[in-house]
DNA sequence: CATGATGGTACGAATTTCGAATAACGAGGT
DNA sequence: ACCTCGTTATTCGAAATTCGTACCATCATG
């Protein structure tokens, strides 16, 4: 029995843990619509193997550089953002260490170096209507990294499709 | 042969469709640790039929309150945010009409209503190096809804964890 | 008490995943 | 060219999972 003679592309530039692999962002791409497609049905869409899919996969998440996880709806959870906030960093410090110091508190989800008027935008979400208050005072106020800080408090989030709501199940 | 009594918890309040549903919420815990976790380990931990995990789980997918994605980490992608860009609108136009517009654009994958220097700031991420000429010349430039627009092209990522990275995988 | 509706469970069949052996390929050496 | 060696793909049973579906329990209603 003639068995059909799968594709014969393979990671050729980089590593195949690297995601910008060609094959790897196919599979991405896919599992992105549903993270829960079958391997063989990947396979089958890519015309390669269901093994590789399982290998490129488990690389992918064993490195950490792939999730599959569940998220519930934001709209439907209610996220918020509360702010965001405009950074400008005092003579002397690079915004990387400013970046990683904030980088740390769980209440910063967004961290962007930026040209422009400013050289930080962070994004700021919490739970409790203190939470932004006590973020200003210590994140902010009392460290001397920071020159400057434009506070603007989220007033209403239009979109947030970080990479959900790409596409809507069917 | 004596089948093991399962448990007898059910949905007393609300829907099944809720996520607020007891059962449900540690569903969702589950699978925000591992979106492919099967349907009988989930069942086991939970000391429920895998069959009631399935009904669950299609249930919240179907009604869009539970989505399972695949999300490859911002900074080891290289994902980069192009542009965050603060807007504000002319005079007689509301943030909510202008968010309205440019949500429709895919491109932007964050709009925000602020308060303070900017009405709205919104994020942008391409593939392609023109696509930010493109989108300032199309989006911004040639509608008269809006004022002024401060762009800051994105250096480098620091943080971005929408839902991801709330724990590593092990 | 019927009755219907909802949600849980059970179980065999179909499908998928897994483990492990084997093959194909690319990059260096000699 | 040829031969290794390391890496990645493929293949193929076995094991596990999912799926379809029938059936059971509970509850609210007439």
């Amino acid at each position: 029995m003639a068995v059909k003679k799968q594709s014969n592309v393979r990671a050729t530039a980089q590593s195949i843990r690297s995601p910008k692999d060609d094959l790897n962002q196919q599979i991405i791409r896919l599992l992105q619509q549903d993270g829960r497609m079958a391997f063989s049905e990947i396979a089958q869409q890519l015309n390669v193997s269901e093994g590789t899919i399982r290998n490129r996969v488990s690389g992918l998440r064993d490195n950490n550089m792939l999730r599959i996880v569940a998220m519930s709806d934001p709209v439907a959870t209610e996220y918020t953002t509360d702010a965001m906030i405009g950074l400008n960093v005092a003579v002397g410090v690079t915004p990387r260490q400013v970046a990683e110091r904030l980088e740390k508190n769980p209440r910063v989800v967004f961290i962007l170096w930026v040209a422009g008027r400013y050289d930080l935008i962070i994004e700021l979400v919490s739970d409790d209507d203190d939470a932004l208050k006590e973020f200003l005072e210590r994140e902010i106020h009392a460290n001397d990294d920071i020159a400057n800080a434009d506070v603007m408090p989220g007033l209403k989030n239009f979109k947030n499709q970080f990479l959900l709501k790409q596409h809507v199940r069917e």
